[in-house]
DNA sequence: ATCACTCCAATTGTCGACAATTTATAAAGC
DNA sequence: GCTTTATAAATTGTCGACAATTGGAGTGAT
């Protein structure tokens, strides 16, 4: 599998190519929430963005379903759709549901894997490991790298129902919170060590110590964006 | 609370009631599919429903993209929605997500349910013991009395993360495994006494005690049906 | 008989228009 | 002046028709 097509996994996980136009407006108003080009909270107007977009509200509609199952944006009958708050409690939430879904799909991983599928992630640990933005503990880690991994650990549980609500459900969630916090937190080179010590226990097929090194993991850059926002007063 | 208002939660627990057509047009399809009257792994005729349920393509459209958000169904591009299979590798799935969440939900109870909704809670348990049908040993634990108490317990982490999964994406799901896979197994006692050991400790603000005894709840159901299904050689 | 290709029927995706509901606006009453 | 009611504008929900795509029947060649 060569880089990019890895890439383009990590930035389209289910695989499912955008054929169809609600598909392609799905992904550009996806990204648009993502980045915070539509803010957060905001009201969405469908014959403004169907003219946008230039589309029937049909399809539109169509989009807007995807987006609902994403959890990016709320919809209330008779009334519309709203995109979602952006707010610390809804982020910790999050964190929550990964530390309790993600933990037990390392714990599948460490049983299911494939012992290529636990080289391929162990080389590409070790290509993040020398690249320089790693080594300069920063960046790296708050895009796509940190994704890669927990993508690919989630994958290796083979587990249909967790890889869909993770990759397909919560993922682009994720995401939003992410650019819009603007997390460039001072874990880089720590989380490069947790991630390590993950794949070794999944190696080893431990799955318990697998779990739980996942679950402190997870919880860890939980509590530091915790302090974080209680040392500047949003919490 | 009234038990009518409790029990019409626990069908319908998103407490968003039907208001527009489709939304009906959905609970009736959500109904044949949870009892089978729509095979599992069946496809599903757009023109055909349509017809049947005396609405316009749009309409039931929107009532399709409804059960796919609870994963009733599939849909595939240009070629059309399938009824989810009913699989025993499915259901052992299901059972590990429910595993993780639950498990984490009941933490979070520990530390967020109000003394009032503890004390509710002990009541509908105490209610439960007392019934003829769980003296007996039967029934009642398999039909909405378990799944009370499950979902009390995700009400009461007052995450609503997890409450939309549970109680609103995968909620029909296992609603549908119980029924198709005619889940009437010999822990009805068992489970009761398992479910007055997880309240205690959420009483007792343990959350670490009461995940615990939530993951291994929903484990030996697992492992419970796992073994009865090896003897019937459908493993 | 098998495989490939063509064409046709059926199904899904998309569109614009109409109906029902909600929200905003303005007038009337206290 | 504020609340309430009635009207109007805007938005959402629903419908039927058309376009695009898929799956299969049928034909012909090897």
């Amino acid at each position: 599998m060569t880089q990019e097509s890895i890439q383009s996994l990590v930035n389209n996980p289910t695989k499912t190519q955008a054929v169809t136009t609600a598909d392609k407006v799905f992904e550009q108003i996806q990204y648009a929430i993502v980045e915070g080009h539509i803010a957060a909270g905001s009201k969405i107007s469908e014959p403004e963005l169907a003219k946008q977009y230039q589309v029937s509200r049909s399809t539109l509609r169509e989009a807007l379903n995807r987006l609902e199952k994403c959890h990016l944006i709320h919809r209330k009958a008779n009334v519309g759709s709203r995109v979602v708050e952006c707010t610390v409690q809804g982020l910790l939430e999050i964190y929550l549901v990964r530390e309790a879904l993600e933990g037990m799909a390392c714990r599948l991983a460490a049983a299911s894997m494939t012992d290529q599928e636990i080289s391929d992630l162990q080389d590409v640990l070790t290509t993040h490991g020398n690249s320089q933005s790693v080594q300069q503990g920063v960046a790296y880690y708050q895009e796509e790298g940190d994704l890669d991994f927990h993508y690919r650990v989630i994958q290796g549980s083979h587990n249909q129902q967790l890889i869909n609500i993770l990759c397909g459900e919560l993922y682009h969630l994720v995401r939003m919170y992410r650019c819009q916090f603007g997390m460039n937190s001072p874990r880089a080179s720590r989380a490069f060590i947790e991630h390590q010590a993950i794949l070794t226990a999944i190696a080893d097929r431990d799955g318990e110590l697998a779990e739980m090194l996942m679950r402190r993991h997870i919880a860890a850059s939980r509590k530091n964006i915790e302090n974080k926002l209680q040392l500047e007063g949003k919490l």
